[in-house]
RNA sequence: GGGCGUAUAGCUCAGUUGGUUAGAGCACUUGCCUUACAAGCAAGGGGUCAUAAGUUCGAAUCUUAUUACGCCCACCA
């Protein structure tokens, strides 16, 4: 056997890689009872440019987990997907041909689209060609392709063990069948509905948005002091930092205990400016402390308005449009009534067209000069909400809507959520939080176009006006469907938009909505029963903790909505990689690096190494050392094992086979053995908590022992003693360690792993990540692991002091030694004459150790097993 | 404002049901080309376990409080 001489990671990676996709190692083989298979839920990535050693990280974790369940003789379920449909790819399609969607826009057959170079985009980045809802589409999706592409070979690169017949992407067609059949169950149970209601809604990206996805961000604005009259003459001060709402003011509010204000409860207030006459109402969420304690109620600026507004059933007055701008309105007629209609609509005419933002320094103008405002507004900070992909504060607009209800289920999920394991288990209890908090249904429906269709349809009526009350389900059999481009039974296309006629459902869905199945897109539900039972529930949904509220809690809903099942059994919560400021690295920061240079500096198995030494849960700070560590690991791995090897090689040059529990007979090597079953079992049951990194670190610390220690001392007895049985036990014992190594290492570096076997062991299976796990035999009676724990500690002992002996006195470790005296207890007399021999060797000593009596006592407080002094011979050659 | 988590050597992290003198790797120091590996090997220096109090024969570990950092949540006029 020839065995290479340097480690070329690189072409390694390649060559394996290769050759695993050709023999389809990791392929699921659906035959295999459910018992016998583990199910992973694999998250779809976002489809949105480039991956970075973030997504690495996690992605590797999961497939360390995998890959240990498969060589536990697990039929492992790994898909991989990509989540492509959604506003990321639109924001990226947009910028990057500088396009916009228009669904008023005819189609172009011949538009192709073509990517903009830097000076192009910044100038699209104000004029976007309008393009029809088809060029669009067709832009998207040659966008994902091609970045699926990109996505597919780094994953391969890394040796993610996914079956890659498994693929998916969210805007597929088996996907769309799976989320429209998904929300017509829910309608089906009552579950979804459409609404028209005051929505959040993100008016750059001009959608509705969920709950979900709001985050607060804190900002500078300014408390606008307004005066308003009551009816009776008196006035009081609102204080407000929209003041542009002031058009549409509904009502003023105070604390019902708020003495100052209460003998105006039932009176009327008029607006400045406006002259609208409004109620003046005792509210329980005007908080006294605040502002001036009296306070305006728009529609709507904020959530607090919202819930006034519907439990008192109030007018709706909307000013700010879809846009962000305010819209035209008629002074005069309901509900913009005025004392002054004349006058409210000149002061309403200045600030139309306006964004909210510039009508408020307008309307602040206007009311400092009316003599509304006395003093000038003075500055706050105060958190608003934005759509997390948004610039843009969110308003609440009126809107059609498909909503599924989450509010009147709250304990149910919480109760049920609970039936999961999240690793680390503390995670629920941002679950539980996030449910608790739970203000408004899920909104489902977004105004975007390059995501999965609302199978739904509206009858128009004689006037041309759609009857949203009674839509046209699509039939479950025809999906997926696009009601855009298909009509509903029982009509002709040429009917669409015409009187008597019928329209499609505009919106698409949240890309919640689908990513919330993705374990029925893998399972097949509604299509495949059997393949359905067998692999939902999933064991286990790998994800990062952000997305707790969204991804892991929209999937229970799901599950639970349809068939009061759980989606999977585990969670295990990825951490987050962070700078050295421990702030999360992330793209839009810049702070990243891409994963590709680093696998070729470091070598996939090092990155994987660096994942793999990593919690769950827990945060790591990015540190290229971890790095250099997992490269060297690799190369050691490679050495070592050549040398191994070397080791075992018959007289003609084979690779000779032994039987760890017949050939394995001298004391020292027992000992060893036994260490290594300890390792097995322990890392097992690390593994099987998904404490994997716990296990990685016990295999590498023993690793490193193996390799400095027990070689080094019985490499000359397998050397030199080939035909005796001293020397047998020394090779089936390199040969054991080599073995179980390897295969503990195997799901952590499957690339310099699957390499060394393939030089010697392929005989027990053609890939060692479809090994066999070891596992601890029966032991034999007449070893205690108490005495093979000391045949090693005195070994080491001994060698060590020889050792330092050695390196001060600046010699080589090969020096030779002319005599050695031994100090030892009694008791460990005996253990040392087992061990003598190879010690001997190691040490190079010339001739016998001397051996004396030590007390104990005396040992321990010198903290060794013996007293070991040596005379270095003159020398080199002794 | 409420909650969760973290705090151990210069850096990155282990530390089991509380048990002698708290560990590893990196970095640092001093050596060594040794039958695979200089991308290696050997030897060595380095810590008041964030702070304070308590429980205990005994605390990095348990309790309480405090501080710092990270994250999640909260109605944000």
């Amino acid at each position: 056997m020839d065995l290479p001489k340097k480690y070329k990671s690189l072409d390694n990676e390649h060559k394996w890689s290769k050759s695993w996709e050709e023999s389809q190692v990791y392929k699921y083989d659906p035959s295999v009872a459910r018992e016998e298979t583990y199910v992973v839920d694999t998250p779809p990535p976002t489809v949105s440019g480039s991956l970075h050693v973030g997504h690495v990280f996690s992605y590797t974790q999961t497939d360390i987990m995998a890959r240990f369940k498969r060589m536990n003789g697990l039929n492992v379920f790994y898909p991989i997907g990509w989540d492509d449909n959604g506003l990321p790819t639109e924001r990226r399609v947009q910028s990057l041909f500088g396009i916009r969607c228009n669904p008023l826009v005819a189609h172009d057959p011949n538009w192709e689209p073509v990517e903009l170079n830097a000076k192009e985009k910044a100038k699209a980045q104000k004029e976007q060609k309008e393009v029809s809802r088809e060029n669009f589409l067709k832009a998207c999706e040659k966008q994902t392709l091609e970045d699926e592409k990109k996505y597919e070979a780094l994953w391969r690169h890394l040796g993610l063990s996914y079956d890659w017949s498994q693929q998916y992407s969210t805007i597929n067609s088996h996907c769309q069948k799976i989320s429209q059949a998904s929300f017509l169950d829910l309608v089906e149970k009552g579950q979804a509905y459409g609404n028209y209601a005051p929505t959040m809604w993100d008016t750059t990206f001009q959608t509705a948005v969920a709950q979900a996805e709001v985050e607060e961000r804190e900002k500078g604005g300014h408390y606008h002091d307004i005066i308003f009259q009551v009816s009776d003459g008196e006035e009081f001060t609102i204080s407000t930092t929209r003041p542009e709402l002031l058009p549409a003011c509904i009502a003023v509010v105070a604390h019902p205990d708020d003495e100052r204000y209460s003998h105006l409860f039932g009176k009327t207030a008029k607006t400045p400016l406006f002259h609208a006459e409004v109620p003046i109402m005792p509210a329980e969420h005007a908080d006294p402390e605040k502002g001036t304690g009296i306070l305006m109620v728009c529609t709507f600026g904020d959530t607090n308005d919202v819930e006034f507004w519907k439990s008192q059933k109030l007018p709706l007055k909307q000013i700010i449009g879809r846009n962000g701008k305010l819209i035209e309105v008629e002074f005069g007629e309901a509900p913009f009534v005025s004392s002054d209609v004349k006058m409210a609509q000149e002061n309403y005419q200045h600030l139309v067209g306006l964004y909210a933002k510039q009508a408020r320094k307008k309307i602040a103008e206007m009311l400092a000069e009316s003599g509304a405002m006395k003093i000038e507004p003075k500055p706050t900070q105060q958190f608003t909400k934005f759509y997390e992909k948004g610039d843009e504060p969110l308003e609440f607009i009126a809107t059609r809507q498909w909503f599924i209800k989450i509010l009147e289920h709250k304990q149910e999920l919480i109760n049920f959520g609970a039936q999961v394991t999240l690793h680390p288990e503390h995670m629920y209890k941002r679950y539980q939080t996030w449910v608790e908090g739970l203000n408004q249904d899920w909104c489902v429906s977004r105004q975007r176009f390059f995501g999965v269709p609302f199978p739904v349809w509206y009858k128009l009526d004689e006037q041309g006006e759609p009857d949203y009350q009674n839509p046209i389900y699509a039939k479950k059999e025809s999906l997926p469907i696009d009601p855009q481009a298909q009509a509903p039974e029982g009509f002709e296309e040429s009917q669409r938009g015409q009187p008597g006629g019928f329209i499609g459902d505009p919106d698409v869905m949240d890309t919640w909505a689908t990513s919330s199945v993705s374990p029925q897109i893998n399972s097949h539900w509604n299509i495949d029963e059997s393949r359905h039972q067998k692999l939902f529930p999933a064991d286990l949904r790998p994800q990062a903790h952000e997305i707790i509220r969204t991804w892991a809690f929209y999937t229970i809903v799901k599950a639970w909505m349809h068939e009061k099942k759980v989606p999977w059994h585990n969670i295990a919560i990825s951490g987050w990689v962070v700078n050295p400021d421990r702030k999360k690295m992330s793209k839009s920061k810049g702070n990243t690096v891409t994963p590709e240079a680093l696998i070729e500096q470091y070598s996939s198995d090092a990155l994987r190494y660096w994942a793999g030494k990593a919690r769950l849960g827990q945060d790591t700070i990015y540190d290229e050392n971890v790095f250099k560590i997992g490269q060297r690991l690799g190369t050691k791995i490679f050495n070592a094992s050549k040398f191994v090897l070397m080791q075992l090689q018959s007289e003609s040059g084979e690779v000779q086979h032994f039987n760890p529990e017949k050939d394995i007979t001298q004391p020292i090597d027992k000992a060893w053995k036994q260490k290594l079953e300890n390792l097995i079992q322990k890392s097992t049951q690390h593994f099987e908590k998904y404490e994997y990194s716990l296990a990685l670190s016990q295999i590498e610390s023993d690793f490193w022992d193996f390799c400095d220690f027990y070689i080094e001392l019985v490499k000359s007895r397998a050397y030199s003693q080939k035909q005796e049985a001293e020397g047998i036990s020394a090779m089936a014992s390199l040969e054991y360690g080599l073995k179980v190594f390897l295969k503990l290492f195997a799901p952590f570096m499957p690339f310099v792993t699957e390499e060394v076997w393939s030089w010697a062991f392929q005989g027990e299976s053609n890939s060692i990540h479809k090994s066999a796990w070891p596992t601890v035999g029966h032991k034999e009676s007449s070893s205690s692991t108490e005495d093979d724990q000391a045949i090693l500690d005195l070994s080491r002992s001994v060698l060590n002091q020889i050792r330092g002996a050695k390196s001060t006195a600046q010699k080589s470790l090969k020096w030779p030694v002319s005599s050695a005296k031994i100090g030892l207890t009694n008791s460990d007399k005996k253990l040392f004459e087992l061990v003598e021999s190879d010690l001997i060797k190691a040490s190079n000593l010339l001739g016998q150790f001397e051996v004396h009596n030590v007390d104990a006592q005396e040992l321990k407080q010198l903290d060794k097993k013996a007293v070991v002094e040596v005379i270095l011979s003159e020398t080199k050659d002794g």
